[in-house]
RNA sequence: GGGCCCGUGGCGGAAUUGGCAGACGCAGCGGCCUUAAAAGCCGCAGUCCCGUACGGGACGUGUGGGUUCGAGUCCCACCGGGCCCA
């Protein structure tokens, strides 16, 4: 052992005085660790070089390999973190091993609710708060031993990339949707065609490319103002007045799934639904290529579902009912309008503009009262609320009539709050006879049950049957649908639909556009400004970021009313668009102008960052061309984007559908080279813990608790032992830092990686961990003398431990690449308990084995093989190669099988002849016995794997 | 209500994808070493039955059926658990 080993020679605190002095304890091996972190740090040792880098090598194959970053919270790491953030690294440490340029970065998700929460209880700025949380998950993170490249860390919060992420957000405001090439485009690009005649805008404010003569207005009859608002209408980003979750409490709008029944997710206040004009995102737009591209992805298939379900592609119709007595028409949205002729009422929601409409003039036999206070009501509840009641639906008639465009029957109009306003047009069809909630609505309220759809097997007939099947019942003067199949008779309706005027076939997303303003502080400004007209204007790259302004107090207005936080600001949102920053080609510098008081939301840093990795530190771009495409572009292996990102599945809905379509945007103006940002996707499983139930089925402290006895301490009463999620309460957080110290980041590693498959989630139990800790413990006294510290090898080599060294090598490299981690640290286990079993190792076999264990293990690792007398990083060298013969045996044992039970085992050489091991198991005493002088009549032989006789 | 996933010893989990179920580890038991203990090392270990023993037999991957020479693995139904959506 090298001098500069002699710290670690005291003796560890969990040890006697009798024990070795090399004994590889919990502070030997924290020594260890502590210099090797020490030595790849100071030596950049895992830097990734850009192409025109020094030492990048233009012939090796890229491993982007990306860890879904953490929000640095105060708490620190949890032990949850590190099992992603292991499996990730060693399959990079493997990969780099066998000479892939690897880049494998790490930084922070830093602006969010947290921080602005612990400024408003003390004071303290959230920049602060971030900035030690982050110094302390570094901290943590280099602790156990990952191979990142810190040169490229960065947060979101830092000027230099948040001024990107403004940026970026200026890139949508200045694009529109080009549905006919389906791409985004520069809206200058749009005003040009139209300044041309190209396109043109209807009277509904729509876009139009065919070349009609004009109706009324043209274009260049329009105001200024008018123009502007036809173009606005365009933008992928837009302003736009939505019902929104607003928290009076945390003064700010949530998405939806940032709230939990009716509350928000952090700090559980009540919501409430306001309407609200803030910026937009036009998602939409993007819909089908979305759900399209999903399908050159190689992402769990739970994932994929999931993200198909999220952007809710449904194929139906709008079909329109003119009503009777107020005049206009009501467009409904349906998937089954071959049920058309079972539409026995109509439903609207409670925001729909009719309701508000009839409560101004209504018919007599409308009860104004009821359905107002009923309208008040349902406006407060959220949507998720809404729907979920199924059992006990509610309503009332507003006691007018629309009429059936197939039959000119009157059908009545009523209002329920099951009838969501942001699906479809916030009014439906209600077929009782085939749909669930409309049946159970017209079940409740006495209304007519017509069933139009017969069950072509199975199905219980009567019932309300919601699936595919043959019309009946569905003729009038207008339509003759009986007989047709549920796909013909769609079409049917559609056709007729379209012909006569009474609406048309629609695909309808379940997706909405996406919601960007948020009201709070700790978050991107909006890089744009507002004349007193209401006209926008962009703050010019070289002013961006638009910085935040120092606040006094970050306390909200708590109020039922929205206010941006910022608005208290006035000195800062009232200035000119010089002081702003905006081009003074497109606006005088002494114009007043007002910024915008809201800020991005906490995912807005989090959908490019995949992107900066490339090229962190750029300050002309937000990610330079040759690193982009480099390390994100399409490849003979690849189509583009990252080559595997490990994150967990709880958050990754919002997130995942959020990036993929920023990188459609960046992919379609010219700026990525992919416009899927995560080719491979991999969710590691979450952590549990282990809680004891009392027989009531209440959770008992696990510290109040005899968990050999599973009696609580207190009471006696016995308990069971069940998973939960670790929680404070229960008091079953592990914290890592209190690991490493009991045993070494190494032992940490390996025990998380071997508690099973890296995508299950598992219970952390303690007790385990010392399996994997005496592992490494045995690899040590395997090769080093516990005594002198010296290495202590064999000269000559054991022919069985080579022959299961080079398996080793075969299968660690294999399970590596499917992130089987578990499997592969048990093949190196029998490795080392077996050459243990033999008597050592050669130096030879030792330099093999230690580049191994170098993924799983690198600490220690790289102690052997600095040992070894090798100057050089283990983590740095060379993956061990495998002989393919010596993963052969001479001969192996075949179970042999009478009528599938195993009878005997036969030992047969590796290449024999089916013949051979067919006499060879005849021969076997115990079969001839059993066969007797009987010609089986069949024998299965499967080569290497099995004999079956069948007598 | 719809969709997806999962049920293997006392526990965590293996099983080259249809071929010896329970690798590896924890906990447990026995032995060696030790005055003793710890650590370490060696061994035993799915359940039940027969047998003094060597050994042998039956059952066995949530339950019931099916396909197959052969099923933890494939198919159908059910039970239980989880996640997502409504």
């Amino acid at each position: 052992m090298s001098d500069d080993n002699q710290a670690q020679t005291t003796e560890a605190p969990n040890t006697r005085n009798t024990s070795p002095t090399y004994r590889y304890t919990a502070s030997l091996a924290c020594s260890i660790e502590d210099r090797w972190q020490q030595k790849w740090l100071s030596q950049n040792a895992f830097r990734a070089p850009n192409p025109g880098d020094d030492g990048f090598n233009p012939d090796a194959r890229r491993f982007y390999c990306l860890d879904m970053f953490p929000y640095p919270s105060g708490a620190g790491l949890h032990v949850g973190h590190p099992v992603g953030y292991t499996g990730s690294d060693i399959i990079s440490r493997y990969r780099r091993m066998c000479g892939d340029n690897v880049l494998h970065p790490m930084g922070w998700d830093a602006f969010g609710l947290p921080a602005e929460q612990h400024a408003i209880a003390t004071g303290v700025h959230p920049r602060e708060t971030t900035t030690t949380a982050i110094n302390t998950f570094r901290r943590q993170l280099q602790r156990f031993g990952f191979s990142y490249d810190w040169d490229r860390e960065f947060a979101t919060i830092d000027e230099n990339y948040y001024k990107w992420t403004q940026w970026i957000w200026l890139l949508a405001w200045s694009s529109w949707y080009d549905h006919r090439v389906e791409r985004a485009r520069p809206i200058s690009e749009l005003i040009a065609a139209i300044d041309r005649g190209e396109a043109s805008i209807d009277n509904d404010g729509c876009l139009s490319w065919t070349k009609t003569e004009a109706q009324g207005r043209t274009w260049q009859d329009l105001s200024d103002s008018e123009r502007r608002d036809i173009i606005d209408g365009q933008r992928l980003a837009y302003l736009d007045e939505q019902t929104v979750n607003w928290c009076p409490n945390l003064g700010t709008v949530l998405a939806n799934d940032e709230v939990i029944d009716g509350r928000s997710e952090r700090g559980n206040h009540p919501i409430v639904r306001r309407p609200l004009q803030g910026w937009m995102f036009r998602i939409t737009a993007f819909a089908e290529r979305l759900l399209d591209s999903l399908d050159g992805l190689n992402w769990p298939n739970s994932t994929l579902v999931k993200q198909r379900g999220r952007i809710g592609r449904s194929e139906g119709a709008d079909i329109r009912f003119p009503v009777s007595e107020v005049g206009g028409e009501i467009d409904v949205f349906t998937t089954r309008p071959d049920t058309l002729l079972g539409v026995t009422f109509i439903v609207l929601a409670p925001e729909h503009p009719l309701v508000e409409q009839t409560l101004k003039s209504p018919p007599k036999s409308c009860d104004t009262d009821t359905v107002r206070s009923y309208v008040e009501a349902a406006r407060a509840r959220s949507d998720i609320d809404r729907m979920s009641d199924s059992k006990d639906k509610t309503g009332h008639p507003l006691g007018i009539d629309a009429i059936h465009p197939a039959t000119g029957n009157p059908i009545p109009i009523w209002v329920s709050d099951y009838v969501l306003m942001g699906y479809g047009h916030g009014a439906i069809m209600a077929v009782p006879g085939h749909d669930d909630r409309d049946h159970a609505f017209a079940t409740k309220y006495g209304l007519p049950i017509i069933e139009v759809v017969k069950p072509t097997s199975g199905g219980d007939h009567g019932k309300c049957w919601s699936g595919d099947g043959v019309a009946i019942n569905s003729c009038s003067n207008e339509l003759e649908l009986d007989g047709l199949a549920t796909a013909e008779a769609k079409a049917a309706v559609i056709h007729w639909a379209e012909l006569g005027g009474h609406g048309h076939g629609r695909t309808n997303w379940g997706m909405h556009d996406w919601t960007f303003s948020r009201q709070r502080y700790w978050g991107e400004p909006f890089p744009i400004v507002r004349t007193e007209d209401g006209t926008h204007y962009p703050v010019s790259l070289e002013n961006l970021p638009v910085k935040l302004p120092n606040l006094d107090d970050y306390k909200p207005p708590v109020s039922d009313d929205p206010q941006p936080l910022l608005a208290k600001m006035q000195d800062w949102v009232k200035t000119t668009a010089g002081e702003a920053g905006v081009d003074p080609k497109l606006l005088d510098p002494g114009t007043p102008v007002w910024r915008e008081a809201s800020t991005m939301p906490g995912s807005a840093g989090s959908c490019w960052y995949f992107a900066r990795y490339c090229d962190p530190s750029n300050n002309d771009a937000f990610v330079g061309k040759e690193a982009e495409q480099y390390w994100l572009g399409p490849t003979e292996d690849s189509k583009g984007g990252v080559d595997l990102y490990v994150g967990g599945d709880e958050h990754t809905m919002g997130h995942l559908l959020y990036s993929r379509f920023w990188a459609k945007l960046l992919h379609d103006l010219g700026h990525l080279s992919t416009d899927e940002p995560f080719r491979t996707m991999f969710h590691q499983g979450m952590l549990t813990s282990f809680a004891y139930r009392r027989t009531d089925g209440s959770l008992v402290p696990v510290d109040e608790v005899d968990e050999e006895k599973l009696i609580e301490t207190a009471s006696g009463e016995s308990v069971d032992r069940v998973i939960a999620k670790m929680s404070k309460s229960l008091r079953n957080v592990i914290n890592p830092d209190d690991v490493i110290a009991e045993y070494g980041a190494d032992t940490f590693r390996l025990y998380e990686m071997y508690m099973g498959p890296l995508d299950a989630s598992k219970p952390w139990n303690t007790r385990d961990i010392v399996g994997v800790f005496r592992f490494l413990q045995r690899a040590w006294r395997l090769v080093v003398d516990e005594d002198t510290g010296e290495l202590c090898l064999n000269a000559d080599s054991n022919d069985e431990v080579e022959r299961s060294l080079h398996k080793m090598v075969a299968k660690v490299g294999t399970d590596i690449e499917k992130l089987a981690h578990n499997t592969a640290i048990a093949a190196m286990i029998e490795f080392v308990n077996l050459a243990t079993q033999r008597g050592g190792l050669t130096s030879d076999q030792l330099d093999r084995f230690a580049r191994v264990l170098c993924p799983f293990a690198p600490h220690i690792a790289e102690e052997f093989y600095s040992m070894l007398g090798h100057k050089s990083l283990c983590s740095l060298a060379t993956w061990p190669n495998f002989d393919e013969s010596m993963l052969i045996d001479q001969s192996i044992d075949l179970p042999v099988q009478i009528k599938g039970k195993v009878k005997a085992i036969i030992t047969v050489p590796t290449d024999a002849p089916e013949s051979e091991v067919i006499d060879i198991a005849k021969a076997d005493s115990r079969i001839a016995e059993i066969l007797g002088d009987a010609e089986p009549r069949k024998i299965i032989v499967i080569p290497g794997k099995i004999v079956n006789i069948i007598p």
